[in-house]
DNA sequence: TTGTAGGCGTTATCAG
DNA sequence: CTGATAACGCCTACAA
């Protein structure tokens, strides 16, 4: 068990030329019934596998894609790493991974060592801040899908998210609906499409009620870091402090929880809190967090099928926009205003 | 834009012959300051990017590791991943991603699409049925290193845990010390090392303290699923019910937790609980969980370092075993038996 | 139905 | 210093 066997190994074994080894392995081409068995057997007994580089090297279309994600420390995209992986598998894709972790510096090194590897396409959460660089790849007639968020002055790639502006709506919705007026909004960075769209279901649904915006309540933080927890001390600290607060960044999720814990801040008497993110540990939490649940499956199902299908251009050019519904579950952790 | 600039194109570009191009990009022999100069620029004017397809079809090793974990849904493994990318990127390794999905028809047809030698190494939690697969991969004189777990009668590849029969005997001394008797341990499969160490040091702990060993108490459940829960309860069903219990298998903690919290088990007045696993949320749950903490980085750290060592070849040929202790974490749901 | 030959993009070798 | 040229392993016309 030294060096790995070749076609041509596999040619000599059985007896035939290469051609004919390629065929019965690729279904391509007739072959007679007993020199394919023949193949079969060589095969068989020197445990041939082709080498992936040197097919790719061919005219074939590489069967990979790249993900880059976030942040696999984030419960969200690690689900969501487990889902694409999944469906990829079931299309015959590898998938390669990598972590911006959400530095922009990172995703640019990402971007381009996906460049070599010559990937076929890309599922990707944008940091929102390497315009050019995606552009780059998009326009290397690589299929981009940016799953989760987008950003703005790439229109030219698929999108797949859930109903943002929607979802914020309803969460806030359920807050108005329970008597609260000063509501905390804590969304992430404006320059990604989570955090501008989410904001303006937060602003539409305050509208609809009649309800005045108060700036002060709105606290966009970097997905980064424990951000979150300041600015919730914050927005406590206000001569007119919120009776409750939407948590629109995944990532600061845990964060603001901690900070809630840490300060004492009895949920949902005092703070009622509605978090965007749904893991299996948050009904585990006391009190269970009323949340709005992503359906992972579905984003990465239709990530992964956007790609494939882009990769074997069975696709008219124009960009898609897939957006998928996200549940509301009311939990404890929200109230009727005192 | 639509076809990819080759060695060739850039050659042209510069007025120069191929090798004189790879010369200054790969810095392997002498190139005059001029050409150096005039290749640089074209580089860059044509955005060329050499095809890692085609170098690997030389001599190299590919540049790229598999990673083969069980589940990303459970956080361990996530945060695993997000550590094994940090690390394999700061070595310039590329890793290609798949799950098992503690599946070993998953598993078995994963490693078949490693043996293409698409990449240099694979990094994996096995499930513990695949024997002869891995073998052939190890055999194919690709270097193999196990994390968290290994399996039996697979002495050739390297592995890269935590001290299970030590965090397993600490935890139980813990629960001891506390005056508890009757102590359940819920460990993973015992085909697995995880599985069977950490019950080795359960019996170790209670032996040292002469304490008899209730085989009842011991309930191996396999990773997948939810059948944690139902050992639990089968246990708090005895006559004579545990007063503790140590949740060994990782996997298995949250549906152990759902059991306890849905029976309005109270802990850790009715039943202190130890658990291996420490991911953030682990301290938001009520009461906060003492635990068993898996060096997550450690254990990312010299995975990769290892296979990247066996990749170039600086390694003796002997299997290396690297234990790294765990942090043992006392918080709340531990108490004095009544 | 089969085999031969050429090409895919790079790197390595070895004469100029 | 530089530039042909031969691998690398596989696929695929094209010719037999």
């Amino acid at each position: 068990m030294k060096k790995a066997a070749t076609i041509r190994d596999v040619a000599g074994r059985a007896g035939v030329s290469v051609s004919v080894v390629s065929r019965v392995l690729n279904d391509t081409g007739p072959v007679s019934a007993p020199k394919r068995a023949a193949v079969l057997e060589a095969v068989e007994q020197l445990g041939y596998r082709p080498k992936a580089a040197a097919r790719q090297l061919g005219q074939d279309r590489p069967d990979t894609i790249g993900l880059l994600l976030a942040d696999l420390t984030n419960p969200f995209f690690a689900r969501l790493a487990d889902r694409v992986v999944a469906e990829a598998r079931s299309r015959e894709l590898q998938v390669v991974l990598m972590t911006t972790q959400e530095d922009p510096h990172l995703e640019q090194q990402a971007l381009n060592t996906l460049l070599d590897r010559s990937v076929g396409g890309v599922i990707g959460t944008p940091t929102g801040h390497n315009v050019e660089h995606w552009d780059k790849l998009a326009n290397l007639e690589m299929p981009v899908v940016f799953v989760d968020r987008a950003i703005d002055g790439l229109d030219q790639v698929d999108v797949v998210s859930i109903e943002n502006v929607e979802s914020a709506a309803t969460a806030t919705g359920h807050l108005l609906d329970r008597g609260h007026r000063r509501i905390g909004l804590v969304p992430g960075p404006l320059d990604t499409t989570t955090g501008s769209e989410r904001v303006r279901g937060y602003e539409r649904a305050l509208a609809e009620r009649g309800v005045d915006l108060d700036e002060r309540l709105v606290r966009p933080v970097p997905f980064r870091g424990e951000t979150g927890a300041d600015v919730m001390a914050q927005m406590l600290a206000l001569d007119e402090p919120p009776t409750a607060v939407v948590v629109a960044n995944t990532a600061q999720v845990r964060a603001v929880l901690r900070m809630l814990t840490q300060a004492r801040v009895s949920v949902p008497d005092e703070l009622s809190v509605v978090v965007f993110d749904d893991n299996p540990w948050t009904e585990l939490i006391r009190p269970p967090l009323t949340a709005v649940r992503q359906p992972i499956d579905m984003l990465a199902l239709h990530s992964v099928d956007l790609v494939h299908a882009r990769m074997r251009q069975k696709l008219p050019p124009a960009p898609r926009r897939v957006r998928v519904p996200a549940e509301f579950l009311e939990r404890s952790s929200t109230a009727t205003r005192r």
